[in-house]
DNA sequence: CGGTTGCCAACGATCGTTCGTTCGGGATAA
DNA sequence: TTATCCCGAACGAACGATCGTTGGCAACCG
């Protein structure tokens, strides 16, 4: 039995045991779930999983691995285009939004189960995270000195205050709620841009 | 031995017990932190707790409903006073940033580790969180009435972000850093009130 | 046939918790 | 004052359950 893109169907591979402790990790936490409970999810024995898998740890890795890149990419793809400030802004913020809708699972693990990770592992991402908001940082300094935000600034309390919000939009947001990704996107932006902005008159 | 409130000062009460918990909870996790290593951080076995306390669930669950009530508490303080829904947002942000700062092992458990408890009280936690965040939707929807903030705002996202970033703050600060609370306040209200206020000639 | 996948049984470790006991001080009675 | 009792706090051993993981074996694929 095959299926479209030539692979078994009543088999697993190593994607979906992965996704599927996204899914787990993030209702149960990492500590919280036992990988025969993962194997059950996936209608395996947990013993099986190590057909796919090296260790727990492995697959913690993997997810946060994965989503501190996709911020990577993300920061480095706004970097490149020649916008201003407030546009590159609107783009970072609509970008993350994007990226935790579209993986609420992998980025709750991601966000709340990232410090489980062995400490040489956890100190790399920390690195990583830290380096894509310093992008963040960046826009706004850049905003600053161009006279679209306002002088005096906290430019890292700021930064940080951005990505709270986005960070915990995975902690709330539901794929059947009432908000598309986008609406969260503009709210966020609008919040943070009135905040940041000169003030102008009406 | 004794002291001068009267109790030994070698031996252990329930609240040491609870502070502890609060401690490690907050540093591994609640499904990471065992009641033997609980019992090593205050020099003990980790059977001798049962004399404090009953489970472990119970330990979680008297930290959670300890911040949760300091939310209502705080709530309560603010609904009261006759204040405009501008110095109202200050006083409420304030308030929070401090209960934060005040007990941040306490906080980042609470935050982290309530969705471990069980079901029935689970519940219970989040109607009274909601509750809470329904203060912030009140100062919001006078202060758009009252033409102090900006006409439609999306008042549910707008309070849900700026507990967003209220309750991140004890996911980075530290306590011998360089912001102080109310500097780290400040900031938050500043952020924002820019972003809901009014636009006004400068 | 070789390699992947999964089951099954089992390993040592650790989990939350219970039980019987010991120890030491405050209260009480002689 | 001294002897006695009581009780909370802590210990140490142990319980059954569950943890992550391993190894042997069968089924099935290309």
């Amino acid at each position: 039995m095959t299926v479209a893109n030539g692979e078994r169907s009543d088999r697993r591979n190593r994607g979906d045991v992965v996704r599927a402790a996204g899914r787990l990790f993030a209702e149960q936490g990492f500590h919280g779930t036992s990988m025969r409970t993962l194997g059950e999810e996936l209608g395996l024995l947990g013993s099986s999983l190590y057909a796919h898998v090296g260790s727990k740890g492995e697959l913690l890795e993997e997810i946060v691995s994965d989503g501190v890149h996709r911020c990577l990419a993300l920061a480095a793809s706004v970097a490149d285009g020649g916008a201003g400030p407030t546009d590159q802004l609107r783009f970072l913020i609509n970008g993350h939004v994007t990226l935790v809708v579209d993986h609420l699972d992998t980025w709750t693990t991601f966000v709340n189960e990232y410090r489980f990770l062995p400490e040489e592992q956890r100190a790399r991402v920390v690195v990583l995270r830290d380096s894509y908001q310093a992008e963040f940082r960046r826009i706004i300094e850049r905003g600053v000195a161009a006279g679209d935000f306002r002088a005096g600034l906290d430019v890292h309390l700021v930064a940080t205050h951005i990505l709270s919000i986005l960070n915990a939009v995975a902690r709330w947001y539901r794929v059947d709620g009432a908000k598309t990704a986008s609406e969260v996107a503009i709210s966020i932006f609008e919040l943070v841009i009135g905040g940041i902005s000169r003030k102008v008159v009406t």
